[in-house]
DNA sequence: TTGTAGGCGTTATCAA
DNA sequence: TTGATAACGCCTACAA
């Protein structure tokens, strides 16, 4: 049997709530203190979370949930609001929804009747009442990678529009004038941030935006080696590419490789997120890099706020920089 | 407030006790049981575990211990674990170690705090008193990836001496009589077995093992690049090269591109565990495939069986097998 | 088959 | 500052 607050109570002479009160940061004589920390060490006494959360109605937990558990960039995020919170006590519970709606709302539930006290959520597009759902529970809620319009709601966003204004604009200073871009679903939302940072850098430097070089994809890796490929087949194929996820930038890398497509002399490249990748593949990726850490530390410590019941600043919007790597895919263009 | 027995008893007019009677799988009486259920629909009512653990001691959660939460291989096991224990209301609390053993003992604790039911851990290796401390507490436990000596213990292992043997294999049979291979850490269960196949089989074929040609890293990038530079540096370099985990894939991929060797001219590549990597790469790579899924969902049903306390079998040793995906780097050899 | 009553380990109220 | 006591929601003898 675990030693409980009446062992505890037992060994001082005190009584179950003076104990009680110790543990949860009450006043008690200096004499006391020590020998209640004493019973603690010796007895090696754990509260019990159950009859604590039972009592009080939290459960020291919070869900995660995220739409793919094969997906580096998501689990890396995880990785860190875990070891964050872990620090506070809290556990964390990773649901994934295998990127389906229906699953993300059986999740969800699942999460409900756990009765965690906070949520962390990646929401897929056009889910935006079960977001609304969550606050309607006043369950304390991060958002992370998107915003829901309408709704009131602390959000870790990277500035995706600068991301994609940046990789893009080096191409420009490079020389290039017929870019493509690789773009995302046109429902979600960090896929129209990154194609308005394309558009908005065209424009700025006065270049036409020609729509037949911009395709939209579905994030996943078969879209990416199609797109590639029709950019490559369009009247007049773009001196460069950039493509705007990771899984699209490894198809668009797969369908380079079985063409015979020259990176940088064919075509030169930009893609996303991950950094071995840009080494793997030769030669060297230039790549935008997201702040997977921050990100997740972010989210989670804005999160332990609210579960303090601090609403200091709500809706608290946090826009993270990304960073950009340039490597050897890019090639200068003579004018 | 949610809704409680109490109100379905209310609801139903009949007492707490029958209702949770019915709960967990009494008999009632058939129309007493379709009005509980018609209570149960209409209010929403959901057990609280927390209740429920107090008296039963059963918190309905399982500890999951991975060395990382950045590793595919580890994540994607994890992610087929949850989906398996989800469905019999079980949540899955995921930590990670950071490969740092210190850490394995603390979020060990953590999960002991949090009163799991049962625990599915990849331990490091050194770390056998772990294994030992989970069984004295007499928490359900399955081992994944690798065995601890002189401990009965439930374990879901993929055959890595047979993975390797096969691969080293079909090197032989292309002519290939010189094959380095990177392995792992030699403390290292799945290393020592990987390691183990490629030395059975080149005996089997009468083929002398040469120790220059074997080379150990720490399954990281760093050593796979480091590693493979140095087997083309000896005196007498190989003609192909096995690489026994998916890190030192990369680094070894890394290396090959910067130095501008060719696969598989210069020299022919079997790598391991990503199939996405096999494709990126150019020419499509060879490589090990470890049956992730089954791993997870193996793993997880055996643990549900152990906290169904049904002892059967035990200490049940599954052991799965690998594939092996030849594709376009490795070259015939002319003998 | 159904109901009564006690207790799981904690917190919170109120007196002392 | 401390202590007695009543919940929190559920399960489980035991009695009816």
């Amino acid at each position: 049997m675990a030693t409980t607050i009446k062992d505890i109570a037992k060994y001082t002479g005190l009584s179950i709530s003076t104990i009680s009160k110790y543990l949860n940061g009450g006043n008690v004589l200096e004499h006391n203190r020590e020998l209640i920390e004493e019973a603690i060490q010796t007895l090696d006494f754990k509260v019990n979370e159950m009859a604590r959360g039972l009592r009080t109605s939290r459960t020291m937990t919070v869900g995660v949930l995220i739409p793919s558990l094969e997906n580096i960039f998501f689990t890396s995020i995880v990785s860190h609001i875990e070891s964050i919170l872990l620090k506070e006590g809290y556990s964390t519970i990773v649901c994934d929804f295998k990127e389906d709606p229906g699953l993300e709302e059986k999740k969800l539930q699942f999460l409900f009747d756990k009765m965690v006290d906070g949520i962390v959520l990646m929401p897929l597009p056009g889910n935006d009442n079960l977001v609304k759902k969550i606050i309607a529970r006043k369950t304390p809620l991060v958002l992370i990678d998107r915003m829901i319009n309408n709704v009131e709601c602390d959000v870790v966003l990277v500035d995706n529009l600068n991301a994609s204004y940046n990789a893009v604009e080096q191409l420009i200073i490079r020389g290039h004038r017929r870019i493509g871009i690789i773009a995302g679903p046109q429902n979600i939302y960090t896929a129209q941030e990154r194609l308005k940072g394309y558009i908005r850098v065209l424009e700025d430097y006065g270049l036409k935006v020609d729509p037949s070089l911009i395709k939209h994809g579905d994030y996943q890796i078969e879209s990416g080696y199609n797109l590639l490929l029709e950019l490559m087949k369009v009247e007049q194929p773009p001196t460069a590419v950039y493509v705007t996820n990771y899984e699209m930038t490894i198809g668009s890398i797969i369908a380079i490789n079985e063409n015979n497509i020259r990176i940088p002399d064919d075509i030169s490249f930009i893609g996303f997120d991950n950094q071995d990748l840009a080494r793997i593949v030769k030669p060297a990726l230039s790549i935008v890099v997201q702040p997977v850490q921050q990100i997740g530390e972010t989210a989670a410590k804005i999160l332990l706020k609210r579960l303090r019941k601090d609403q200091g600043g709500f809706p608290i919007v946090t826009r993270l920089k990304t960073e950009l790597l340039i490597r050897d895919s890019i090639k200068n263009v003579e004018s």
